[in-house]
This record gives structure tokens, C-alpha cells and sequence, in this order.
DNA sequence: TCTTAGTAAAATACAGTGTATCGACATGAG
DNA sequence: CTCATGTCGATACACTGTATTTTACTAAGA
């Protein structure tokens, strides 16, 4: 269990912070992935031994939480004017973003819950948007909805990502080029839908389509707020 | 790159194959999660040296990839009598119980393209179900859109589930218990929406709330599936 | 039948991981 | 000056995924 509370750092010299560690660590995680996080190769980018972290963090799944709560800084909207449904927008897009510049937080988005003092101002500032809409039950299952496809959502663009950027090649040319197997797969003739949906399909948008699907989700908010509850 | 065609097995005895191997792989994550399987322990619940497993797969990633293919099987339904919509709801409702019984599959859902034959033998039904409704490009959002919520959604509930587990309290009682920290934000009253919430919350049936996102969402896709393109 | 070639399996090896523990050292109190 | 405290570094342990080497056995050729 992360304890968000920073503790009392050691009495006098010590130029090393939970907010130094942090950044180090986001530093490794945005050039080699998740899997480059090691406490060793952080603590050795500070010029400090790997024991020193355990002053500051009790155990990696802590810095791993740290990290994200950190990434949740950047989306917090620095002004939020518009209405509800803006504000649920801009927070997607953002989270987006983020997720884009820092790859690996779709590994962690929805991993566990989110507790850190940016992610709980990204939750009030979402719920005040909210507040007074309708009563309460439906406005935590319309960010919970929204959330959810948008965290689905990203995950998925980011692993269709990883995955053409594994073959170099664009997402049309991918599906031709994804091994023999798929193709074999597709000429067995047991998924003629699929197939079709492979020859036929065009190159989409990831951004327009994220976009679009969240438009979708957010009428259907829209239509479940102005007729309150059931 | 997962190579979803099996190789040749062994040419005499060889009482070992994938499936053996993938069950074994499924019964440790399913009684320890996913940190609990190592090939190591795969291999020795299958009374077998850790290398012998490369014959069959050639790196833990592909285990993985072999594990949640594994489990589509469960989830792709025998028979698809009802509409798009019926059969939409029922692939995220299998999905989520896949993921209650297999907890670890929350944690690779979404991670990676799944391209496995029973995965892809599921978004062919899918597909079939929605074909001809609308343009290609309108019944891929709808598809993507349904499952980026419900996968996120899947993700959240294990997520919490596991965080209340950890404190063995009900979710009501967790958000009180959870440490001195939240209480103390809260007592911040920086976040007033956010403690409104906790306070006057009511403790919700988890799979309730699944159910109702997945139905606002499913209304969604309705209202675009009934006017074509824009 | 004996030898040899080839292959499947096991054993060993390596470079790394998260984290516990212990020993030295420096700093403050008496 | 002595002694206690408590931080820091080094060392240690149990484990990981995987490469490489060694062994064992099986089948073919002479």
C-alpha cells in the first residue's frame, strides 16, 4: 500500500528527494519503457547506491504509483471554463497525450486505483464539472464510463503502436505483413467478416477515431443527465 | 511476434505440448496472479526442465500471449441467437466473467494486439453481428468504442477489487480505512466535490454499474448505427 | 555388432532483478 | 573523550529469463 505522505528525509545533507527519484525514474521509463525501470539503474542515475531509494520508496509497485501520480500533473487542465461535457473531453484528450508522450503509462492506467494527490485533483476538478447535474449515483457512473472507454481506449491505440512500430510498417501494410499467420488465418475462409474488414478497411485516425468514439460515449452521458435518475 | 502456429512437436515420446504447458502457465496465475508464473515454476509443475519449454515457446511474452487466447475460448460464445446489440452486451459480460475468474487477464487486456484463433474467432462473430448495419468504418468504431469500455471498465473493478481485498474491507469502509492519508486529503477540503462523494455514496453492485456504462454505451452505438454516416 | 552422427534433454552459466541484512562511519549527547 | 544513534554502502540471498554447454540416447552406416 502506497503511503502518499512523504516522509521526513533524512536530517542534513542529502540532495536526494522522492521528486529527484521520480524523475529519474520517468526519465528511464520514457527511453527504454516500463521494463528499464530498475531501482538499480535509477538509484545509478541519482550517483547513489540502490539501498538509498528504500529511504524515500518502500517498494517499486510505491515508485510505479509515484509515477504515474506524477504524469497526472500534466493533465490536470490548468483552467477548465467550458461545461461538463468539455471538461470530460479535455481530460481525455490530455490523458491521451500524456499516454503519447510517455508510453508506458498505458501500461499502468487502470492497473490500480489511483490515489496520489494530482489524481485526486484530476477526480475533483472532474466531479465538480459534474456537480449539481444529477444526483450523485449517475455522475459517478458517467465519469466512471467515460473513463473507462478512454482508458481502454488508449491502451489499445498504444499497443496497435507498439506493434506496427515491432514491424516498421504502416497499419494497412501490417496486417499483409503480420507474419504468414494471420494471412493463412484470413484465406481459411473462417472469417469472412474479419477478411473483409481487413481488405476493405481504410486507414483510420488514431486521434479521429479516439475523438469520435468519445463523442459517442459522451452523448450517451449527455442523454442519461438531462432525464436524472431512472 | 507471437507465432501462433505450433511447431512440430518432438518426434517420439514427449508427453509435453503447448496446451499442457499454457494450462499449467494458467493454473499458477490463476492461484498466485501473474507474478507467480515464472517458466521455472511452469516447468516444474509439469515435472520438466525450465528449457525443455522453449521448445514449444520462445519467450515468456508468448506464454502470455498463449494464456489469454486461452481464455477467449471460454469467452466466445457457443451460440449468438439475438441482434448486434444482444451479442455486444453478452461479449462483455463473458469477458467480465472471464476476468472474475482469471484475474490476472485484467492485467494483459488491452496490453497487446490479440491475434490469437480464438480471439480472432470472437471479433469475427462480432463483426458478423454488426455486418451490413452500416459502413465498415462506423461498425469498427462501434466495436472499438464497446470494447474500450468494457475493457477499461474490467480493469478498474479488478483493480479495486484487489485494493479492497488488500485492506479486507468492504469498498464503503476502504475509502475511510485507507490509511490516514485520504482522510487527511479530504480534511484538506481541497477536494469538496470528491469528499461529497465519499461521504454520500452509496456502495454500488459492481456488476450493476458495469452493466448500466455498458448500456449507455451500447445506446450510444444505437443512435449512430441508425444514421448511417455523418 | 561396433562406430558414428545427430538430436533431444538436462545441467550449468550468466547477467540481471527486488529487497534484507550487516558493518562501518559520522555525528550528536553526555 | 566516550558512547549511542542512526544513515549509508556493501554484501548477500533468492529468484528471474534465457544462452550455452554437456550429456544421453537413438538411429544409421560399415
Amino acid at each position: 500500500m502506497t503511503v502518499w505522505d512523504r516522509p521526513e528525509p533524512p536530517t542534513r545533507p542529502a540532495p536526494l528527494d522522492r521528486e529527484r527519484i521520480v524523475a529519474a525514474a520517468i526519465a528511464l521509463a520514457d527511453e527504454g519503457g516500463l521494463e528499464a525501470v530498475s531501482l538499480r539503474k535509477v538509484a545509478a542515475r541519482l550517483d547513489v547506491g540502490p539501498m538509498r531509494l528504500y529511504g524515500y520508496i518502500s517498494t517499486k509497485e510505491e515508485l510505479f504509483d509515484l509515477m504515474v501520480d506524477e504524469v497526472y500533473a500534466e493533465i490536470l487542465p490548468e483552467e477548465q471554463p467550458g461545461d461538463w461535457r468539455e471538461t470530460l473531453r479535455i481530460l481525455a484528450h490530455r490523458t491521451r497525450q500524456a499516454a503519447l508522450r510517455h508510453e508506458w503509462l498505458a501500461d499502468l492506467l487502470g492497473g490500480r486505483p489511483t490515489l496520489g494527490p494530482n489524481a485526486l485533483a484530476v477526480t475533483e476538478a472532474t466531479l465538480a464539472a459534474l456537480d449539481g447535474l444529477a444526483d450523485l449515483d449517475t455522475v459517478m457512473r458517467a465519469v466512471e464510463t467515460v473513463s473507462a472507454y478512454f482508458t481502454g481506449a488508449i491502451r489499445r491505440e498504444i499497443a496497435n503502436l507498439r506493434a506496427e512500430r515491432a514491424t516498421g510498417l504502416s497499419k494497412r501494410d501490417w496486417q499483409r505483413a503480420y507474419g504468414p499467420h494471420l494471412m493463412r488465418m484470413l484465406a481459411t475462409g473462417r472469417f469472412p467478416a474479419l477478411a473483409k474488414a481487413v481488405h476493405d478497411g481504410t486507414e483510420v485516425d488514431a486521434e479521429a477515431s479516439f475523438a469520435t468514439g468519445l463523442d459517442w460515449v459522451l452523448d450517451a452521458v449527455a442523454a442519461k443527465l438531462a432525464r436524472p435518475p431512472a
